[in-house]
Parts: C-alpha cells; sequence; structure tokens
DNA sequence: CTGTTAGCGCATTCAT
DNA sequence: ATGAATGCGCTAACAG
C-alpha cells in the first residue's frame, strides 16, 4: 500500500502538498495538483485513516451496544442508525452484549481502546461496575430506552407509558373488560413503563386488574409463545391481549390458532414496536409503532452534537420521549359478545 | 486521557517498560510491574488502539457490508459473525449498501482508508468498478451468497440449488403437482439456483413447468404478498408455493389469508432461509434451513485465516457450499384431493 | 504557492 | 531487567 510519502517522492513535492490536495485544505497550484492527483490514481494510494486519527485525535466511528442485533426492532433502529451516521460520515462498529454486563464491559474496554468518537448504548444490566466504567471513559455517549443509575448522558426512548395506555384504552374502546397483558422482563424499565400504562388505562376504565392477567415474559416469540397460552389456559381467558413487543404478539398469536382461539374474532392482540413483519403477519398485527427511523436520526444528531463540542463548553442534557403512535390492522376487533 | 507516556513518568520506568508490562511482552520484575499496574489503575489509563494499529498495521476490524442489516436473514448471519469476531477480538464495521452499487463503493473506501483488516462482502450488483476497486484492494476477503466477476475470493454460500430442489421434492411428495415459485430478484444467482433447483424436481416428477407459475419478487413480504396474490387469481391456481425465502412466505401466507385461501388446507406454502420468527408465524412455516450461525462461523474463521496469512504463502482459495435442510412445520400438507 | 519539521501514542530494536 | 531512540502515516504550525 502506497503511502503519502511516496506518493510526494513520485510527484516531487513534500507530502504537506500532497495532504493539502487531499484535504483541498490550502491552496495548490493547478499544475500541482493535476500532477499529484495522477500520482495518486497511478498508485491507488488511499490515505490512512488510522494515522489520520492518531493526529486528529477523531476516528469518525461510533460504537453500537445492543442487546440482540437480531431483534428486529433492534435491528431496524440499529439500520437508522447506520443510515443516519453513513451521511454524516460515521461508521459504526455493532456489539451484541446479549444482557450479560461481562460481555458488554469487555466491549465497551474495546471500544474506548480503539477510541470510538462517541457511544450509543442500550444497556445491558445496570450493575455499578458500568456506571464506574463509563464516567471515567467520558466518552460522548446517548442512552437509548435503558437509563443507567449513576451516569449523566442523553437519553432518548418512546413514552412507553403513554404507548401502554394508548394499546390497552384502544382495547377498552373497542368493548373489551377482559385485558390481559404479557410484559417484557420486569426489571426492564420500559416493561414497567408499559404495563404502568396499561394499568392506567384499565383504571380509567373501571376495569379491575387481575394479577392472573399480568405475566411477564423476555420479548422473544417463544416467550410470547407461552405467555398466551398461559393465558388462554385461565378459567375465564381474556377477550384481548396486550403484548408489549411485536415479537411476543406473533408468538403468542400461534399460541391462540393451536388452541383453536381465533385472531381477532375470539381474541383482540396488540403488540408494539411496529415490526417490519407486523405488516404482513397472519392476521396483519395492530400494534403501537415506535419511530424507529426518527429515533436512529435523533440519536446520531444528539451524539454528534455532542462529540462537535468535546471539550467545548457543556451542553444541556437532553432527554427525548418520542410519541408512539397506534397502526390498527387486523388482530383486534371488538369482542365476540357485542 | 492518559498516555502511556505519563504513566510512565508517573511511575518513574521507560515507556518501554509500560508497554511491555501492558502486553506482557517481556520479563519485568514484580515491583515494578505492580507499581506500573498501580498507576495505571489510578490514572485509568486505557491504551490507544489507534497508535498501536498505524505501529502494527493491523487494526483488528473487519468489514462486513450487506445489502440490508433488517432482513433477519442477514440480521442473522450478521449476529453469528459478529459472534464468532468477538471471540477472536475483532470488531465488526457495519456497513448497507442497499443494493446500490455507488453506496457500496463509497463504503468500501471508508473501509480500506480504515485499513480494516478483512472483509465480508455480500455483493450490491457487480459492477465492473467493484470488481476494479477489490482487486488493487487486496485487503483479505471473503464473499458471501454472491460472487462477483473477476475477483477472487473465498466464497461461502449455502446450496442454493439444492434448496430448491428439495423443497418442491418435498411438495411434490405431499402429492401436489400444480406448485408455483416465487422467485428472489432474477438477476441475483442464488435466486436463479433456487429457481433451477425447483425446475429440477419438476421436471423429475414429470410435472410440465407452466411458466405462469414462476414469479419473481424482491425477497421482501410486500413483495411475497403481492407476487402470491397474483399467483392465487390464476385459472388453475397452484395448491402449493415455494417461496425463495421466508420474508415472502410470511407475506404470501398473509395474501392466501385475505383470500379465504387457507394454508395448508388448500395451499401449502414452503420458505427459505429458516429465520427466527418462522417458528412462530401462523401457521408455523416449514421451510429449507440455512446455517446461519455455521455460516457466521465458517465465514470468520476463513477469513481470519487468511489474515494470518497476509504476505505469506498464498492460501488455496476456498469455495464452501452448505447444506440446507427441510424443517417440517405447518404450513404444508397433502393438497385437498388426496 | 510550497517545503520543513514536529509530534500524535505506541511497539520494538538495540544498548546497557 | 530496563531504557533510549526510531518510525508507523499523517496534519499543521511555521517559515520562506
Amino acid at each position: 500500500m502506497a503511502t503519502m510519502k511516496q506518493v510526494a517522492e513520485r510527484a516531487g513535492v513534500s507530502t504537506s502538498t500532497v495532504s493539502h490536495v487531499i484535504n483541498n485544505t490550502r491552496k495548490v497550484s493547478a499544475e500541482v495538483r493535476e500532477r499529484v492527483l495522477g500520482i495518486i490514481a497511478e498508485t491507488r494510494y488511499i490515505p490512512s485513516a488510522v494515522a489520520r486519527s492518531l493526529k486528529n485525535d477523531r476516528t469518525h466511528t461510533i460504537g453500537m451496544m445492543v442487546p440482540n442485533s437480531s431483534n428486529p426492532y433492534f435491528a431496524e433502529l440499529i439500520q437508522g442508525i447506520e443510515d443516519a451516521a453513513f451521511k454524516l460520515s460515521y461508521n459504526i462498529i455493532l456489539c451484541n452484549a446479549y444482557d450479560d454486563p461481562v460481555k458488554q464491559a469487555a466491549y465497551l474496554r474495546v471500544l474506548l481502546e480503539k477510541r470510538i468518537d462517541g457511544l450509543i448504548l442500550v444497556a445491558s444490566g445496570a450493575d455499578a461496575t458500568l456506571a464506574e466504567l463509563l464516567s471515567t471513559a467520558s466518552v460522548p455517549m446517548v442512552l437509548v430506552d435503558r437509563e443507567v443509575a449513576g451516569v449523566e448522558a442523553d437519553f432518548i426512548e418512546s413514552n412507553h407509558e403513554e404507548g401502554g395506555y394508548l394499546a390497552t384504552r384502544y382495547l377498552v374502546e373497542l368493548g373489551h373488560r377482559r385485558i390481559a397483558c404479557v410484559s417484557g422482563p420486569a426489571d426492564l424499565q420500559p416493561s414497567r413503563d408499559r404495563v404502568a400504562g396499561y394499568l392506567q388505562a384499565l383504571r380509567e376504565a373501571d376495569i379491575a386488574f387481575d394479577p392472573a392477567c399480568l405475566v411477564h415474559s423476555d420479548f422473544t416469540s417463544e416467550g410470547g409463545f407461552n405467555a398466551f397460552r398461559q393465558l388462554l389456559q385461565l378459567p375465564t381467558p381474556p377477550t384481548a391481549i396486550f403484548a408489549s413487543n411485536d415479537l411476543m404478539a406473533i408468538g403468542g398469536i400461534c399460541a391462540a390458532a393451536e388452541a383453536k382461539v381465533r385472531v381477532p374474532e375470539d381474541l383482540s392482540v396488540i403488540g408494539y414496536d411496529d415490526i417490519a413483519l407486523a405488516s404482513y403477519s397472519t392476521p396483519r398485527l395492530t400494534t403501537m409503532s415506535q419511530p424507529k427511523y426518527a429515533m436512529g436520526e435523533l440519536i446520531t444528531q444528539l451524539l454528534l452534537a455532542r462529540i462537535a463540542r468535546t471539550g467545548g463548553e457543556h451542553l444541556p442534557l437532553r432527554r427525548e420521549l418520542l410519541h408512539t403512535t397506534l397502526v390498527e390492522r387486523q388482530s383486534t376487533a371488538p369482542p365476540r359478545s357485542h
């Protein structure tokens, strides 16, 4: 691989001049510029971002830590971020923590060594070690969906409580009175928020909350499958279920089908996230749509704004709560008795 | 951020010694080692991989270019690769080319500047520019699913033709005679291979191929939805459809449901890929499973083997064709008339 | 308009 | 067992 020095020699100029024609950073005579450009093409010279980064203290690389990039919600979020980042000349290093704080810490360490310009973190666990590591790292950072105790950083999420509320209220308005909820892991704040919204909607409708109607699962299709099966075996099964994400809703619908429970005739199901497949599952899934693409763009913008100010005056901490919107499709309907 | 030099000064030793305690690369007295380690902890020193890379000419970073990381097939493949790479201390820079050769070229350029140690490429388009860029780049590389004319590199894919054949033969064995195929884009070799397998199975069963039964789509749920609708409106609709990927199969099943065509009673559907959601779609999807995780591991191993030999003797070019396996679930059954 | 030079942070060779 | 010195490839004062 050719180096700038070699290019300079062959062009009969200094590396300084070569550098400037590459970066358009100072006036260079047309003649010299052409000559240099010619040699660059001829030698297929490609500047080293590594060397440049060492000099500039900027890698134009962002670390993205998620629990699981195969989960369609994260996959779509990542894609939005990657897209926005590309437009701004940043690359993404993808890290799957699998909800393992140890693995997450190991990754963080590597990212810090690689001198990422910024970090987008959907935290797995929130042990003290993480807060410790993060606060001493002092890398520009934005937290998504999950806050980390003791870490001050921009934070973005959709309004989970509102989402849970709207989903449940929609079911109530359809005429349902026995409404169950399949929640995500109880130790995740977004899960709890969505449940809070669910309870709030129930309360407003004067529907007594039956603890048997709330089951905690794990945000996977399989988990949803099992949770629905359990709910459908209740003495008085629900006529509607709010699933805390689309994966569980889809798995749940599968369980309903196997139990000969028709959706939406016998059971209404509403999901959360609005992943791409929700539009084409059978039946098409009614769901609370999270603005994933907008989130991706906003996250990237916030992070880059913070990166731009590194060392400068402190930007005020931002906390963004995005709205979710109801997408009515075919998995919900008024209850049978109506 | 502390530097090695600062650590050295505070510990009263040379940077050389600090470097050696960090890398365990030569004997250091216990006393000095402890002192250095103490200062490192105290100053929260984190070595710079950037500087190290400049020196070593290795970034421990791999570029991964895919058409679309939200497609569950790629998402799961990426995860397998990312997993395997992590174990071997490599990170992944994720790039979405969106089937746009221009965007792909732009990304490639950046990856080359960042001096990635290797490239995993699921090529979008294969114009001459790409071959040109790639061959002069001389970065260790493995191609996945799509070959690039004029580029010699390791190549990995599943045996698409065999997969298409097995899927179709399975439908034949179930008793179907009118079997349609929803293919991926005609300009993609894997699409063509799967179709070839489909045709082969038809031929073996002495079933005349009806061109109306082969429709080309785009590997998306929406595309599958439209393709199925078209097929179901045929004067003599098929009793079974082989969809070239799960996304299209799932979208197609949605179309069938809306046309009051029951799966599998009225229509058998078999997909391809075996994405995670296939197990929990309604009905559970019968499909040809691609060994995504194994592919991810193999890809990573091949690439790292090649990276290790950089500059050394040439490793023979490898061409790996992995087997797909039939996963029988609930979207297929004998035809009604049986 | 162009060149010289120093230094980014580290690994490593050569001394001692 | 340790240190001094060099250079990886580049950018950016500074000088002319």
